[in-house]
Order: structure tokens, then sequence, then C-alpha cells
DNA sequence: CATCAGGCGAGAC
DNA sequence: GTCTCGCCTGAT
């Protein structure tokens, strides 16, 4: 068990801010697990200090930087600008959230399953598909998951059957994505040694892949904090906020991060939440 | 019943 | 380059 102490680290708004579809509350507990990288996570928190069930090696490798320990958020909430009133609600509602550093694959076919749908049914599409095409594993204690699939995996699969995983017209989107990386048609680590703009510019080749997916993709698994997806919620709350534009050249190499407090804020705020 | 979810590709112009 | 339209499915 590893404990870290973080006053900007809140699981139940990572969970929550709609970044990562295999992160959920284990039941009515206080506890949450994650699968990601191929290993499974359990975690849990009490008020600023965070609970990691894993070794401290996997903690150093993978969760550190998973959970961008190493970045200053209050830093980048108290730069915002102290008349954007606005801003500074929608930064303290969600000061708790991160940008997870994502595996690039899984976030291409995940924000390609997101179009026009919602968290609900996106976390069952990527549900079904790991229990269908990714690989059975258990950790030490006996607790079976699954892997996210390879991009062999979903490739090999046929159209008909991504249909059976409720991915509706996103199938040939996801088949023809996953053909192409696993054909090598586009280089994955190549991606990592680019720059935001070209990057984006890589990924929109992929079919399916369009504007908004491409800067989730980016801002979630490349760490391109100057990605900014607009998609309809902060389409309506810019329209509604900044009718003359969003200040992006004050927060220019990390308005992604702002990105997340607004959508999170437009999404939970103020808001009864169900189910 | 219509509308809308974290849009995108295709075709028209 | 910009605009419009159709698209799986389920929640409201």
């Amino acid at each position: 068990m590893i404990a870290i102490k973080n006053k900007n680290f809140s699981i139940e708004q990572i969970c929550e801010s709609g970044q990562c579809f295999r992160m959920a509350r284990c039941g009515e507990t206080d506890k949450y697990s994650l699968i990601a990288f191929g290993k499974y996570l359990e975690l849990r928190q009490e008020g600023d200090r965070i609970f990691f069930d894993c070794t401290q090696e996997d903690f150093d490798n993978i969760w550190r930087a998973y959970f961008d320990m190493d970045t200053d958020y209050a830093g980048i909430i108290e730069s915002i600008d102290s008349v954007d009133r606005y801003l500074l609600s929608a930064a303290d509602y969600g000061k708790g959230i991160r940008i997870l550093r994502q595996d690039l694959w899984e976030m291409m076919i995940s924000f390609i399953i997101s179009q026009q749908n919602n968290i609900k049914r996106i976390r069952r599409c990527i549900c079904l598909l790991c229990e269908r095409y990714g690989e059975l594993r258990h950790t030490e204690e006996g607790t079976a998951y699954y892997a996210f699939p390879t991009p062999q995996a979903l490739a090999e699969a046929a159209v008909e059957d991504l249909y059976d995983c409720n991915l509706g017209y996103r199938s040939r989107y996801v088949q023809h994505t996953a053909n192409s990386v696993f054909h090598k048609e586009i280089d994955l680590e190549a991606l990592y040694r680019m720059d935001y703009a070209a990057a984006r510019n890589e990924l929109l080749k992929l079919y399916g892949v369009g504007g908004k997916v491409a800067d989730c993709i980016c801002l979630f698994s490349l760490h391109k904090t100057e990605a900014f997806p607009v998609d309809t919620h902060i389409r309506k709350a810019l329209a509604a906020q900044y009718p003359t534009g969003f200040p992006f050249e004050k927060y220019a190499d990390y308005s992604g991060i702002l990105q997340q407090y607004i959508f999170y804020y437009d999404l939970r705020g103020n808001t009864v939440i169900s189910g």
C-alpha cells in the first residue's frame, strides 16, 4: 500500500470527469478500481490522502505518471485571471481533477466510440470489447479482469461482431483504425515525439477520428495540455460564458486542463447526480 | 413522439 | 475550404 498526500486529487472527480472509462467505484464502498496498462489497481481516499493498493515499483513505474502526480495543479488554478469568476468557480469545483496519461491505443478506440454517445453507453461498449477481445487476467489476490484488446484482436474482429458490442455506426471506424494500427500505417511511438500540431494532424488521418476526438487523444494520452477538445457541452458553455471568445492566449500551454474544469462543471455542477 | 448524447465521413458547391 | 446530411442506440 502506497500513501500519497495531495490536495488537488479527487478519485471521485477523476472517475466522473469522463476521461477514463475503465475506472469505477467498487459497489457502495469507498474503494475505486481501475484497469490500465494491463494492470488492475484499487485505490481509496481519506481527505487529501490517497492510498494505492500496489507495490512501490508499480507506483513509481506506472501510477505516478498515470495520475500526473508531479504536475502542480494548485499553481495552475492560481494562475487563473482573478476577474474570470466563471473559470475560478469551475476550477474550484473540479480542483481534484487530473489529466491522466493513458494508453494511446486505448484512447484512440475509446474516443472514437465516444462520439455522439453518452458516457454510460461508452463504458458499456468498452466493457463489452474488453470482455470479448481482451485478455483475461487475475491479480495475485485472485481478482479477475480483462485487459484492453490489442490492435490485432480488434483488427481481426468482424464488423458485425463489433456491432454486437453495441458500437453502432462506430463499428467500422473501430475496425478500420485497428487495422491501421495493426498494419503500422500509423507509428504510435513516433506520435509521442511529435508536438501537438503534428500529432493532431497525424491522428486526423485515421478513419473515424476528427478534430474533437484527435484533441481528446492528444490531451488524455499524449498529455498535450494545449489541446482543447470542443464538444457540444464546451461549445454551449463557451458561447454562454465567453461571447467574445475564450482567452486561450492567457493559458496557452495548458488550456486543455481548464477545458476539463469547464466540462466537469457543466456536466456535474449544480445538478443532482442520479444512478 | 422528438431530441440529443464528449462527431464524423461523404458529397455538394 | 465550408455546409449539410445521415447515422446506431438508449435516455429523457
